[in-house]
DNA sequence: GTTGGTGCAAATAGTTTGCACAGTT
DNA sequence: AACTGTGCAAACTATTTGCACCAAC
């Protein structure tokens, strides 16, 4: 994700506005690396802006994945979940507790070069690897 | 997943019951490289069992899942998909037409393999690889 | 003033569950 | 006969949408 003054111009020059609602989620996804599903950040955007709505929330996250500053990760079966982080790199997701965490193990191939592989076949957008597991609390 | 002849031994010896339901959900499933839905497996066991339930499907993929018979995969955000190939293997998702297809390229580790070196974090259950984009009929 | 955003409420869709009856063992 | 499976219907939950009013430009 661009920083946030990045961000504004890039939106006003697509004809999108700014308001209050929309730089309040911006400010909570930059530099966060706690992998947040939409509720969490309506939560934690209510504490600054009491009014605030889930659909906002959910549009915006819509609008930030589209402009790809943000990876919308579909590791949890029950939601999903976003990362601001839209650099190649690995997951992992504890089933018993749902903490999706970053991993430093890099696939070894970036989603370009993969895409430049098997271009015939398959257009690679992006390049997902999750180990699934249990995390250091809930593995007993 | 296992001959159906071992999945049926398994299930005597864990108490669960062998119905004309699930052999013929067993048999659906053995063999499918299609990646199919709850869904996509209740229409097709529909037309040798008419009167068959999508809660039965439902339930028995469930099953199959627990015994590690069948992987549930949740790389379509909109729906889960089975696949009794439960070797590590990655897949290609394609985000038009929703196609999953079994992917060559090897992670180059193992879950197990990935295990050893990361369990002093993490206990990892599962390692996934998904190349995520368009498929050649999809990319215009 | 024009256009897009917000927030409410409702719809959607996949998934999951409770329960009575039927089938397997 | 005991106990699990089946099938129906309903509940659940995350996600998505329609629309009237509001705010950014």
């Amino acid at each position: 994700m661009n920083q946030t003054s990045e961000i504004v111009t890039r939106f006003r020059k697509l004809g999108f506005k700014i308001t209050p609602q929309r730089l309040g989620i911006f400010k909570l996804l930059r530099n966060n690396h706690s992998h947040p599903s939409a509720e969490d950040i309506y939560r934690e955007i209510l504490k600054v802006h009491p009014s605030i709505s889930f659909t906002t929330v959910y549009k915006t996250l819509q609008t930030l994945r589209d402009l790809g500053e943000i990876n919308e990760l579909r590791i949890d079966p029950e939601r999903a979940h976003y990362d601001p982080n839209v650099r190649d790199h690995a997951h992992t997701f504890c089933k018993s507790c749902g903490k999706i965490s970053d991993l430093e193990y890099q696939p070894g191939i970036s989603a370009k070069e993969m895409d430049n592989r098997m271009s015939a076949d398959f257009e690679v957008h992006s390049f997902q690897v999750h180990a699934v597991g249990l995390c250091s609390q809930c593995k007993t």
